[in-house]
DNA sequence: CAAGAATGAGTGCCTACTCACTCTTTTATA
DNA sequence: TATAAAAGAGTGAGTAGGCACTCATTCTTG
């Protein structure tokens, strides 16, 4: 009845927050992070209940974010290795392209505000991947472990990449590709 | 002349700060450290000139501890193979027997706090051990990578292995011995 | 006794969050 | 269609609490 809520504005603020939180970790000020959203800080409550909450909001936006990322284009009928690779690649091209987003997942990774149900939550978007990579664990050298050990090991190893990446772009393609061929190699035996 | 600083306030300054860092991340209160220590916070102060000095020189000492421990009894003579899962296996036990350290160096692994001069001087601690691994590169999957890619992706095999056994440790075994294969097997074509 | 380590109340700054007020939009009414 | 009322979004100065760091003083040791 009302003026209602702008996604916009919130969008504004999640980006806002992604940079600041990327660049200066979780204890970047409500203030700066509403600032920089061209808004004043009373409208960022009124949006997010409390910055907990912003947090927790943004980093399921952007697990949300990775997982849509993942599945890009996904091939189906392709083999197993070349599914895989698929969503390494776009793995990489997510976080090279959006080097905040995925700073700030670091940062809100492994910072005590982020919720157990958060995680949880996040990891959710991930069902679909997680199953693809215990696909092939059935005969690799993974045998027997939990399909998460296999999907925590492909996250490690596209961050690791991903870091390397940031620091040299130039070899973006040799990291790429020697990323994916040591998972690869890794799990298939 | 005086009384001297003593090097046991020291250590117990820095495992205060271990343990507060690991839960609460770097945001944990210098008088919260100190009073954990036993000290009052002005103490604190003598022993390091800021909080950001307390983080870095807490850095660089579980760098130097986990560096040291990964070396304990290295078997020069044996093969490669050998010689890697030696240390692999050390670092597995060293991260579950101080899961605190462990969870601090995380920490203090993405803050912006820790300068650049401390993290490489903290892998400065890894020389050996970057060496032994980029011999194993020479024929392997990732040939032609720079050394450190290599070792970045050990350690971070390697953290990833210690969550997943931190979750569930009477697998402790099971994924350590998972965590080698997968690394070994990754590595060596 | 002199040097300086230990102390903890004090200081100023920064923080998340509030609230009284204004402005904008939606809806009810004639 | 014009108007008015209701709902609630937007604002930013204000508040209380927490922070890193200081310093006058007291205590300890060479």
């Amino acid at each position: 009845m009302a003026r209602p809520l702008s996604e916009e504005k919130r969008d504004a603020i999640l980006a806002s927050a992604t940079a600041l939180v990327a660049t200066l970790g979780t204890s970047a000020a409500t203030a700066k992070i509403a600032r920089d959203a061209g808004l004043s800080e009373g409208t960022l409550f009124n949006y997010f209940a409390s910055k907990d909450e912003l947090l927790n909001q943004l980093y399921l936006e952007i697990k949300a974010d990775l997982g849509k990322a993942l599945l890009m284009s996904y091939p189906s009928q392709a083999s197993l290795r070349e599914r895989c690779r698929h969503v390494w690649n776009n793995f990489i091209d997510w976080g090279a392209e959006y080097p905040m987003k995925r700073k700030a997942m670091r940062q809100l990774g492994v910072s005590e505000r982020i919720t157990e149900q958060s995680r949880q939550q996040g990891n959710a978007a991930f069902g679909d991947i997680n199953a693809m990579i215990e696909e092939s664990l059935v005969d690799g050298g993974l045998k027997g472990c939990s399909m998460n050990f296999a999907g925590g090991i492909f996250e490690a190893l596209a961050e690791t990449t991903l870091e390397f990446i940031a620091q040299d772009p130039r070899q973006r393609e040799h990291y790429k590709q020697a990323g994916f061929t040591f998972f690869w190699n890794g799990i298939s035996k």
